[in-house]
DNA sequence: GTCGGAATGTCGGCTTGCTGACGTTTCTGG
DNA sequence: CCAGAAACGTCAGCAAGCCGACATTCCGAC
């Protein structure tokens, strides 16, 4: 099966997850024995979901992207996720997508279950469908800010707005400010916020200017993240 | 309670619904005994998230449109609901929103549970639960959907993409083609497919003079979905 | 190191579709 | 049936941000 992942670790990484963290030993057991594991290093591919379709996933550790493949063939970033996340067919529907998952970070664990088995565990244990089902609200609860962000705020808003969530996310507080370890190109975050890489470009530059931000190739500094907040309200 | 309901009256009600179909009639009645049904017509408001917060609904009869209320107090229509579809707190989280419903057409029936009880008849029907998930997960979908139109499609092809959906749902056949009764304004679906009133009203004459679709203020008639098909693709 | 490709920086032109403005038509409640 | 409101029709002006183009900087593989 997956030799690099020993049952009393399989067990135990299961076991941390808040989805089956009230499960008992037994339960647990069970589920570990339809579970698959996997890990992969910075810019390998986790996932294709065209091949290994009908798989639901769980990132144990690391950040990955989802990338969408559109008709001709434009790769867009969907999706940023991040340790305890679920992705892949999470709707448990066996309509196939054309994306991809690539590790974002080092190193990168992935659990992941057949969603028929998936959908077995789930009847067996109604408390888990439960929690299960809230995670995909809390999902969906996301998208809809997305949309709505779409819909009522100009790039620039929307650009502000990653940055305070991802800042909030991700960030850790050094002399200098808010810290982020930057693992998106503009052309990432272009298609995150639904922009064009150019604008994003533009705006960074903008932002340094203007010292609301600085930033190189690897990291991002906000010395004051109330100052942005002020732009997005 | 709601008299104007009698007992079978609702049972039957649950019972015709996808959700509910495959439980027994013990558990059918268990269900009734937590569900609140309500009735309104056309124009009418269904409900106030606000006040009527915490609540699952389902659209038993008719058609109604959720709008939302930004913090300026702006009406958005956030969505058409079709008979059979959730609405209101279907992510059974608590976080309070700014929306209402209002009756679209004449008569609509809904029936309501207050989402713990409704966590808790799902604890209890595992098999309930799954099918809960994958409706959500389907609205999830369509969102998802929404959210790449936005992205990569135009006003025009919005608007295009719209109408098919529309007629495929709710279309009738008749000698001069599919016809839709509209009971959506130019506002609304400006809001629906985000754009403006103005833009909506020019796409509409300009299909209506290139003979692709007909309408006034009650209906909309397309001669030809393949002709509309093929400007979308 | 160095070479090639990827990522970033910058700019001007251009298009979509939003904004405001105003007139006409239709619906609705009294 | 009538008045007022709501919805529809149309147009000119304008701005956000996309697009193409090109230069520069960085990074990683060899």
């Amino acid at each position: 099966m997956t030799p690099q992942f020993p049952l009393e670790t399989r067990y135990w990484y299961l076991r941390d997850h808040q989805l089956f963290r009230h499960l008992n030993s037994a339960e647990l057991r069970q589920i570990c024995l339809i579970t698959n594991f996997k890990s992969a290093k910075k810019s390998e591919i986790i996932y294709f979901a065209h091949d290994e379709t009908n798989r639901v996933y769980l990132l144990k550790k690391g950040v990955i992207k989802i990338v969408e493949l559109d008709a001709e063939g434009n790769e867009t970033v969907k999706e940023v996720i991040q340790k305890g996340d679920l992705f892949g067919q999470i709707t448990l529907d066996a309509t196939d997508m054309d994306e991809f998952a690539v590790a974002l970070s080092d190193y990168v664990t992935v659990c992941s279950f057949k969603i028929e088995d998936f959908e077995t565990v789930i009847q067996q244990n109604p408390s888990l469908a439960v929690k299960f089902t809230k995670l995909i609200g809390l999902r969906f609860r996301r998208l809809e800010n997305r949309y709505s962000n779409l819909m009522f705020k100009d790039v620039r808003t929307r650009l502000l707005l990653f940055l305070e969530e991802w800042a909030e996310k991700e960030g850790t507080p050094t002399p200098e400010g808010i810290t982020l370890k930057n693992y998106l190109t503009h052309q990432d975050l272009a298609s995150l916020i639904c922009s064009t890489r150019q604008t994003v470009t533009q705006l960074f530059s903008e932002l340094k200017h203007s010292g609301l931000i600085d930033y190189n190739r690897s990291s991002i500094v906000i010395p004051d993240v109330k100052q942005l907040r002020k732009l997005t309200a």
